[in-house]
DNA sequence: CTTGTTATTAACATTATATTAAAAAGAGAG
DNA sequence: CTCTCTTTTTAATATAATGTTAATAACAAG
């Protein structure tokens, strides 16, 4: 029918298939720092996420994962990185793509696809320069064989779902999940917040990911929060100090006044010397 | 502005942003039967993945991945469980989301993302319902620090790509690859078997998704040969036979005829017993 | 009956992980 | 200045997981 490709090319009709609407979600992970509240012996961490308030329909007044349109001249991941730093006014941020939606009708308005991302921050580098209609929410999350009870808390405001695994015949496919119970997250945000938790969780135990969200130097005893805040549940210090110990490597700084011995403080070993 | 939602969505414009066109491309990986040459003791077993020739531009002649264009009212991931019914005939198939790509130019004819899906099946199960432009290619998959090495063989044609990891700075993103070198290949599709076989590779060892290329009895020398065909690597029989202990379960029946001790035939433990 | 072959498992060696508990080093109270 | 409190840090031990060697089992073919 053709003889070249360019003749092809040339008489292609784009419209044999109706096209249709791509957005992306952008799930921005960080730990709490919570220095205000810091006593002494009682600094618990919790694991957080950036949302935001919707101001226009479809769900107006709900929060929502950061996102937007992909554009028609934009690579499918430059447009979450575009979002993260309208968002957070930050760049070379860790990224990485989650899941893929796409049900007929996931949104009210039209077909739209959306592509989730996962972003990992250092709290302590932002501060001032959120976007004022978003607010880190701290992250409650409990796993067991049937379902996932989610609590996203920010101080003013309280958000609970639950998502139910479907049936996993032959397999653990991750993302397969239904929400049960929801009314203030829009979209079908709460899969993205447990499939990126998930991913993140297994992801700790086999990868260096976690240094993303942590400062240039750190105690061993922060960074073992984190793993504990991640992974939801205590470790034991010798079996931890294991497990990093050739992940990190010791400088001569020390970090004193906490009212005991001061702790050294270590960095990434892979980190980019600056 | 709007009073409602409804009103809003009555009165929503989809066409704010230019819409675009999205496929589905599935990487349908089996292990190789090899029962023609089995001479005894050489039944050498491959990783397998199945190509189509492509009849029409764009990349005619080319191999490619088996998929099709996204329907405007059909879910995401019912159009590869449509498309892996028209190509083997068969349903109720392991199926599980890869990677979305999105490059702006990554097909010729216009803007179309991607949503690639991995399938994992029992090739003793399909047989004589291929497509006829279809083929069964063995895959030798060598994986270093920098690259990944393919090669794709189904008999007749062999196809070769390398793939450059791209620098992995902080993290282990398996995604982030480039293509080398590859002439036979449409499209992203090296990057989709590369990011296939990696998942298949790590999953292994953390679910049980293997027994979707397993017929329903079998000894344990062919699930460890398919283990070490995916692992790319021998492992010795106790081992293997320790870590999948419990996931089997030994049946009454018993496959002789080999020249040797006859070997008992197992079961997977949670199969849905017919 | 002997040999070749793979299946299967027992027994041991090695390594990894879990657990307990002790020593180290500063802050603050008196 | 000394004692107590606290967290850091590591030593030492116990337990579990994994790696390795090699013995035994069972059949086919000559």
């Amino acid at each position: 029918m053709y003889s070249s490709e360019e003749e092809f090319l040339k008489a292609y009709d784009p419209n044999q298939f109706e096209r249709l609407s791509m957005t992306t979600d952008i799930l921005i992970l960080s730990v709490s720092s919570e220095e205000e509240s810091n006593y002494r012996k009682l600094s618990k961490k919790y694991f957080s996420v950036l949302l935001v308030k919707r101001n226009t329909y479809p769900f107006k007044d709900k929060w929502c994962l950061p996102g937007g349109f992909i554009r028609i001249d934009e690579n499918l991941e430059d447009a979450p990185k575009r979002i993260l730093k309208d968002e957070t006014n930050l760049h070379n941020i860790y990224l990485e793509q989650l899941y893929t939606y796409g049900d007929v009708n996931r949104d009210p308005r039209m077909r739209i696809v959306s592509t989730s991302y996962m972003a990992l921050v250092d709290k302590t580098k932002l501060k001032d320069t959120l976007a004022p209609n978003a607010s880190w929410f701290n992250v409650t999350y409990l796993e067991d064989e049937k379902y996932i009870d989610v609590t996203l808390d920010n101080g003013e405001e309280v958000i609970k779902f639950k998502i139910g695994k479907t049936l996993k015949e032959l397999t653990t496919d991750r993302y397969k999940f239904t929400v049960l119970k929801n009314d203030k997250l829009a979209f079908d945000h709460p899969l993205v917040i447990a499939a990126g938790v998930s991913r993140l969780r297994n992801k700790i135990s086999y990868t260096d990911i976690v240094f993303n969200m942590m400062p240039e130097y750190f105690t061993l005893g922060e960074l073992q929060q984190v793993y504990e805040v991640i992974l939801g549940k205590k470790l034991l210090d010798p079996a931890f100090r294991r497990i990093i110990a050739n992940k990190v490597e010791k400088t001569d700084k020390v970090q004193s006044g906490g009212g005991h011995r001061p702790s050294a403080l270590f960095r990434y070993k892979n980190a980019k010397k600056n």
